[in-house]
DNA sequence: CGGCGGCTTGAAGGACGTCAAGATTAGTGG
DNA sequence: CCACTAATCTTGACGTCCTTCAAGCCGCCG
């Protein structure tokens, strides 16, 4: 990856374990303004950071948790890319989201008490883990966590709704990219420039589309001028038509 | 509706306003728990009923909330059916769910501060609104409505991926029809026999399929014995092959 | 070099959507 | 009670988007 960064002279497009320290990371992840100090008493603080426990590294392909593994903890990404993903019945993958640095995920889970699909790592990866019990105990004193996790749940609800809809394959790739793109700005990086994580196969299970039909809809794209796209690397050479050809799937 | 259930002699067969005494109704409520008293001191009952507040009837058509519509407040349903959708930008219409007695509605706008999707009774409907501001204070102060409130939301994340999978028709038909007749037993109603509580072009919107797709494939299902089906009444003749054919979809 | 996985490209087939017309029911007012 | 209209549902014929199948390409690594 970085081979290639400097070949192309692009500017650091991925979020990597080294680009930035401990508490840079911490202010853009979705934690944040629950780990970072914020005026609370020194005891609740010293709750907080009892029950963060970092891992990693992680390489490609290990798996962070599984399917009916009992549920104990949420974890936030701090470096790489996570996928979760089901295997139905049938054993085809439904790849269920993409999960980059400053991105929470398990938190299907509390529900059945059991994580509802696997988690897996794309590159190597760093986590954050939250003991679940610990962390609703202390929401129970501090109504700032509890009112964080509220919205970290709700939002996930709308997540898993925008690719839901019956939608052409252009529609669809053409939000995942601006969304991907949105998501990288979320936390301090290009919008329009960034490497993909995941190979074209987990795409297209995420938007339940082949591996064929990706790869044609992406040259697609390149051949009217809308992105440049060479391997994993991306440029979003016009946002504005991305856009307009998503309008029906993105909010705003 | 009661005199088509008078006249096919069907035992009832949908929950309806006067099906049971509030008592009852909250005893099935997915805030049963909450409401209904459980060892907490008499400030804190006071506190919760005070929060709640008892709405209807709407008539067919009428809204609950719209796209957009400041926050303020989450429903159980009562009685009736409620449709939650989108329009999207296009004016296609998405519908994201259907909510029966017992139900919440309103969780994924917590988030953004914002409901983001049109709630719409289907019938008569009576609801029981919970403001949310208060809602959040009571559950610092309560654990169990704390617990209670993370497992709705979490709940309704996993919902929303039910169906965001790529299946055929009749896996989409085979597994809305069974997840109904599993709802309705949860709520004392039969799991084989009822009543859809919605026209066939909203089935279909929820199912991304077209109207007519739904009606051929429901033809089928009926021809080859799987399910009975006359108007909006519904009966369930075959589960165990439902079953099957939903089975890529549908956890248990 | 040679093998392997990921990616691309082309051709053929299928599942579902679209269009159009007819059937059945519910609702309304005479 | 009946006629009339509108809405919902059904059924058929045809078109389309995407998948499937198959083959070839490219970069990577032993």
């Amino acid at each position: 990856m970085t081979a290639i960064r400097q070949a192309t002279g692009l500017a650091p497009t991925h979020p990597g374990h080294g680009d930035g320290d401990e508490l840079q990371f911490c202010s853009t992840c979705a934690f944040g303004e629950v780990c970072v100090p914020s005026g609370y008493d020194k005891a609740a603080l010293r709750d907080l950071h009892c029950l963060v426990q970092h891992t990693g590294p992680l390489r490609a392909g290990d798996t962070i948790f599984r399917t009916s593994d009992r549920f104990e903890s949420i974890y936030a990404v701090r470096a790489g890319t996570v996928k979760t993903r089901v295997i139905d019945a049938q054993g085809r993958e439904q790849v269920l989201g993409f999960h980059l640095p400053g991105e929470v995920i398990g938190l299907a889970a509390i529900h059945p008490a059991k994580y509802p699909c696997d988690a897996i790592a794309l590159d190597t990866v760093y986590l954050c883990r939250f003991s679940f019990p610990a962390l609703a105990s202390l929401a129970s004193r501090m109504p700032d966590v509890q009112q964080q996790l509220f919205r970290l749940l709700s939002a996930d609800i709308s997540k898993a709704a925008v690719l839901a809809g019956d939608y052409t394959a252009g529609e669809r790739l053409a939000a995942f990219l601006l969304l991907l793109g949105r998501r990288f700005a979320a936390r301090g990086f290009s919008a329009t420039r960034f490497r993909l994580g995941m190979p074209r196969s987990d795409i297209a299970c995420h938007l339940r589309l082949a591996p064929e039909t990706v790869s044609r809809v992406l040259r697609q794209f390149q051949d009217q001028g809308l992105v440049r796209v060479e391997e994993r690397e991306v440029e979003l050479l016009q946002p504005g038509l991305l856009r307009e050809l998503s309008c029906c799937i993105l909010p705003d």
